[in-house]
DNA sequence: TCTGGGGTCCTAGGACCC
DNA sequence: TCTGGGGTCCTAGGACCC
């Protein structure tokens, strides 16, 4: 049997979230931004007509911001992720099989739904819309590259209940040539110049390029690309999310920081974070890598230091996590030199059931399992409990600026939205 | 003055082994 | 003086994605 994919994309979706609590901001400029309010991450159309780009730093849009009146909000990934939720799991009443692709995108098996692809999704797209709140667009293709480029079509419509079908398409080609080749899926800024340098501009020029030179070029996964702008399927779907290879967590200051005090606080409060995430995915870690990145300083560099080890036995106790990356830190840290972000990468991860024990494991395991399986209890029922590892910190100086976060709606009971 | 965070996959090259 | 060939594993870096 064919295959048959829908790409399922939520339309601008950080600002879609904060419109469903907000009926202020329907029709009116609105924009997300990155943590520490540095980037521009999600606009509104209004706001992309304004011609403010994607992940400009705000400061350079500023006037546009100001002059246009546009909205302007913190990111607020609690709100986001809990309103991911709903759409995901809207979605999956609709086929056996989904991929969740991104906090915004879901690729489904449409594969024996019948003929009438663009009836289904636009009962899809309505289901949602009513449901959760948030707009989605649909492409529909026979490889997940097609689908990409369907649902890239349904955006730039203006008919807001168009689903479209490339399966259907008797000129698939006609379509693929009004896409942009750096529009293509798998294609970046420095393949997209390559390519235009070789003379192909769009998506079709792509799809009928010679394979050995697109092999040459750009390895297997140019010619993947190709392959499956023919409709050949190279990408399957990846079900129930594949375990994690690494987890990092790393944050830009608020400001500037040189106490190592600070900094100490700063990498503890990653390191638990970090512990949290391997245990959320059931997996412990065998090594460790805390990087450090000082301020721009003339003439305009960064230094990035980092340092890795491995742990004596795999570990997501968060203590233990606390401890190696503090140690970490006094090696890296040097007096004097301002610092502006921090981060953890954990790697090397495995299940945590299939832990290899050291022949001198001092610590008591299951121990530290059910302590760490009660603060995370509590973590997750109290969230505004602001339970936190003493090395946190208190007052934590450093922390990441949100000045114009939204309420956090739908997960704490302290910020429900209130009705007039 | 002010530029996010979190991932994946592939490739080339070096170390090492027989 | 001549100086093989094949394989694995690991790492760093590049490119891409959202």
């Amino acid at each position: 049997m064919n295959q048959v994919f829908a790409l399922v994309d939520c339309n601008n979706f950080y600002v879609s979230c904060e419109r469903v609590f907000n009926r202020r901001l329907e029709e009116v400029g609105v924009v997300v931004l990155s943590n520490n309010d540095g980037c521009i991450i999600s606009r509104s159309n209004e706001a992309k007509a304004l011609g403010i780009g994607m992940g400009v730093p705000a400061f350079k849009v500023r006037s546009i911001l100001e002059n246009n009146n546009v909205e302007v909000f913190s990111s607020n990934y609690a709100l986001y992720a809990d309103m991911s939720d709903r759409v995901m799991q809207t979605l999956s009443m609709f086929t056996p099989e989904m991929e969740i692709y991104s906090i915004d995108e879901a690729f489904l098996n449409l594969a024996g739904i019948g003929d009438n692809l663009t009836d289904y999704g636009r009962q899809i797209k309505t289901t949602v819309e009513k449901w959760t709140g948030i707009p989605v667009s649909i492409g529909i293709g026979s490889t997940k590259t097609l689908a990409k480029a369907a649902n890239k079509i349904a955006k730039r419509t203006d008919d807001a209940n168009i689903v479209v079908d490339l399966t259907d398409s008797n000129d698939i080609d006609k379509v693929l040539e009004s896409i942009k080749v750096e529009d293509v899926w798998g294609v970046g800024l420095k393949r997209a110049a390559k390519l235009r340098y070789a003379g192909v501009e769009t998506a079709l020029g792509l799809k009928n390029a010679d394979t050995n030179r697109i092999k040459r070029e750009f390895g297997v996964v140019g010619v993947r690309t190709v392959y499956e702008l023919r409709g050949i399927s190279c990408y399957r779907l990846a079900q129930n999310p594949p375990t994690k290879k690494t987890i990092m967590v790393s944050r830009s200051f608020g400001r500037a920081v040189d106490d190592i005090e600070e900094l100490k606080e700063a990498v503890a409060c990653y390191a638990a974070r970090a512990g949290q995430e391997l245990r959320e995915e059931k997996t412990a870690a065998n090594f460790m890598t805390l990087f450090v990145m000082t301020t721009h300083s003339r003439p305009y560099r960064r230094i990035f230091n980092s340092d890795t080890l491995g742990f004596p036995t795999a570990t997501n106790y968060t203590p233990e996590l606390i401890n190696y990356s503090l140690n970490a830190l006094e090696r890296l840290y040097r007096s004097g030199t301002c610092y502006k972000k921090a981060g953890i990468i954990l790697s090397g991860l495995v299940p945590e059931n299939k832990i290899q024990l050291s022949l001198f494991d001092e610590f008591d395991r299951d121990k530290s399992r059910r302590l760490m399986q009660t603060v995370d209890y509590i973590k997750n029922m109290m969230p505004e409990s602001n339970l936190r590892w003493a090395a946190e910190g208190l007052s934590q100086p450093w922390q990441v600026k949100f000045s114009r976060r939204s309420h956090r709606y739908t997960t704490r009971w302290d910020e429900l939205p209130e009705v007039a």
